[in-house]
DNA sequence: GCTCAGTTGCACACCGGTGTGCAACGTACG
DNA sequence: CGTACGTTGCACACCGGTGTGCAACTGAGC
């Protein structure tokens, strides 16, 4: 079959998540086919992760394309952004266990246009009064960011609690109040 | 020279926190010494990496106990923590790298007592209303916890900025009004 | 029934890191 | 001076993961 490509992608992005250093052989194993065979989809572990990272990167950026058309507010779009991407948040769970570590700086480029948009938003945000000054938009960003995956690494992680939870956290590292930070979690409209 | 086994324990720290997947040779040749001296000092890799997370944990262990030794509320004890926490805050980076990985079990054992003298922190603060209820104490300790070690990871590291930003955005994700926040990590007075 | 693509199950060479053994060296301390 | 300890610089065996080669098998489509 064909789809075995698919379904070593689909089962690497899981297990790569949990185990970062996991080899061919555990990847293999868990996608239910032999080492052999994954490397007649993938020439190296290299070119796999490759492919594996920019797919994931791909698909966050839709969402993220998405959430910022919109005309809403900043702190609105934030909130959307969160509640489209938390349904796939452990699709990146192995981009941010993988950031460190060997593929480091080429999973930081791909992840670079993310990265200035959302940092263009918080900066909006801060611009409009919605966000606090408490830090550079860029970093608050991504400490903002980071706090989602936290929480996706916790018990939390299953069920609609999680992103409730990551949606509220995040707008409060953004400096807003908890009040409206509960609103925007719980209903889409303002 | 005895002092020899500190140094290595000191650069190892550093080494591990950048890079986990550091060798003994990357090891040694940053402590300045030979691979095979590190084999005199500790019989493997495995009891190099368990002293050194022992000796982390010991210390911030130390810090946050010189901290809720203080009869003050949640909120100033959580900045107190903080600021004394991020003059050693690259010592712990190595924490949480290694969590992830081979060691994480036993970290996450070491860090228990830690994990829940901070939630115990957290809910005490909870119950005084200066905290929120957005999320469980256990889960909201560990991911204002987490946020600190963010910070961390930005170019905010150096300089007393960082802690500021550090004790701020952990207090916000507390569910503390920004200006209360503000104000704890400026003045340690109420 | 034949073909062909995908899969399997070995075999192998290669590499890098680990941990050990041992002889040689230097030096601080008696 | 001599000895004793820490360090050095090899040597080596071992292990686990990578990537390749090749023959055999399977099964779906012609």
């Amino acid at each position: 079959m064909n789809d075995t490509r698919e379904r070593i992608l689909d089962v690497a992005l899981d297990v790569l998540g949990q185990h970062p250093d996991a080899g061919m052989g555990e990847i293999a194993s868990a996608a239910g086919v032999v080492r052999r065979t994954v490397y007649g989809h993938f020439p190296s572990r290299t070119e796999l992760v490759r492919t594996l990272a920019q797919r994931a990167v791909s698909e966050v950026a839709a969402v993220l394309t998405e959430a910022n058309a919109s005309d809403e507010g900043a702190d609105a779009v934030w909130a959307d952004f969160i509640a489209r991407l938390w349904p796939l948040v452990h699709r990146h769970r192995v981009l941010v266990v993988l950031r460190r570590g060997e593929y480091g700086e080429e999973i930081h480029a791909l992840l670079a246009p993310v990265d200035r948009t959302l940092a263009s938003i918080v900066e909006r945000g801060q611009g409009d009064g919605v966000f606090g000054r408490h830090l550079p938009a860029d970093i608050l960003s991504q400490v903002a960011w980071a706090a989602v995956f936290t929480i996706a690494d916790t018990d939390l992680a299953a069920g609609t609690a999680g992103a409730r939870a990551a949606t509220i956290t995040s707008l409060l590292i953004l400096g807003v109040p908890e009040a409206r930070a509960k609103a925007l979690a719980d209903g889409p409209g303002t």
